[in-house]
DNA sequence: CCAACCGGCTAATGGCTATTAGCCATGAGA
DNA sequence: TCTCATGGCTAATAGCCATTAGCCGGTTGG
């Protein structure tokens, strides 16, 4: 019945899955996004693949492992793009502008991911590993404003006020960006960088 | 059975709801917040006020209308509290101060509320009216930073992107706050009001 | 004193859901 | 050609849940 397409190398790049269970972890991202976790059903996932529900069961283990595994996958992907952007940098103001360019790029580029792993720790049933990753993330920006201000750089009442700031309103851009919007990626991460910069009284 | 003690004027500050119907909706806030909608079943909001699920029939209509209700009143006092804030104060700086002040303020008081007002839009049978009321509200901060750039005050490439930051930022407030934190709410909203000016290129 | 209401309760009702069991067609490899 | 893994399917399992129906003890206004 299902004829199946060899996969070739660009249909991932363009957004088609190299096979079943990547269409189905996909699909389950954008449901998971639109209507919630719990809103989300099996038989959901399955149609929006053309199957029916319990036949995912041939490809994935289950709708747990599946929000799990792509709330991990989120975390790493974000503190792999952090890690990445920042690495060898040592100029402080630099370097904060490096992590949140890193950081809205990921919010804009992945935004379904961000809005999924911001909404649903709630529906995770082992939420921990999740939790020490931001964890680790946020303390990675805390400090940084903490050693700007030391090296008297950057002039600020309260590192952990201006670090949650930034955060916060990079993770706000998964939440109104679209493509083809008045902003490339690009942009909005340089203009936040901008304002970041202006967060931590260092916009020269 | 129960002994209905009579209510007196210090319950509601102190927290205690005046009557039934006021203690089953802090119930709904607090599941609702801490489980979400969908998870939260009208047996845990009935054991939370010490009756069963089908006995809170005689005091709400129903789970959507709580979760309605709750939305409705917590837009309607954000809005309410913009409003008297900003109320009289035709300085551009001053104004933009204000207004900050207050989202944050609302957000820090009304944590639980905000939280789910922010999650929980998705579960809304007809979230119509509450995005209109969300919208007017975004609307303001953006239009008196366009108004503030007009003025040759504030500097800023986008005001869209730093309405979208300063709200961003003060809504995520409501993700970590806690009384008896290093912050009084009071402390809070003044610093967050510098930050928001120097969002907008103005930290006179 | 008593009738009616209030506000509990338990027992349906009607529906939905994740997951498992077991069946079957297809196609590929031996 | 035969076998068997693959990946569909439907039916069954074992719940859970919002809401309604109907019962009943206590309180209270008349």
């Amino acid at each position: 019945m299902k004829v199946e397409r060899p996969h070739r190398p660009g249909d991932v790049a363009a957004g088609l899955p190299a096979d079943r269970a990547a269409a189905i972890r996909l699909a389950a991202l954008r449901l998971f996004a639109a209507q919630g976790y719990r809103a989300t059903t099996m038989a959901d996932i399955g149609a929006a693949v053309g199957i029916r529900g319990p036949s995912l069961y041939k490809h994935v283990s289950g709708k747990q492992v599946l929000l799990a595994e792509l709330m991990l996958g989120t975390m790493d992907t974000l503190l792999a793009m952090h890690t990445e952007a920042v690495d060898g940098v040592t100029d402080v103001t630099e370097r904060l502008r490096r992590a949140v360019e890193a950081h809205v790029r990921y919010h804009a580029r992945h935004r379904l991911e961000a809005f999924v792993g911001n909404r649903e720790i709630g529906s995770l049933e082992q939420p921990g590993r999740v939790l020490r990753l931001r964890s680790t993330y946020e303390r990675g920006f805390r400090e940084l404003i903490e050693r700007g201000v030391a090296e008297g750089v950057f002039a600020v009442r309260s590192a952990r006020l201006a670090s949650y700031s930034i955060l916060d309103m990079g993770m706000g851009v998964a939440n109104w960006f679209h493509d083809g919007g008045e902003f490339s990626v690009d942009q909005l991460a340089y203009q936040y960088g901008d304002l970041a910069l202006r967060i931590v009284g260092r916009d020269g």
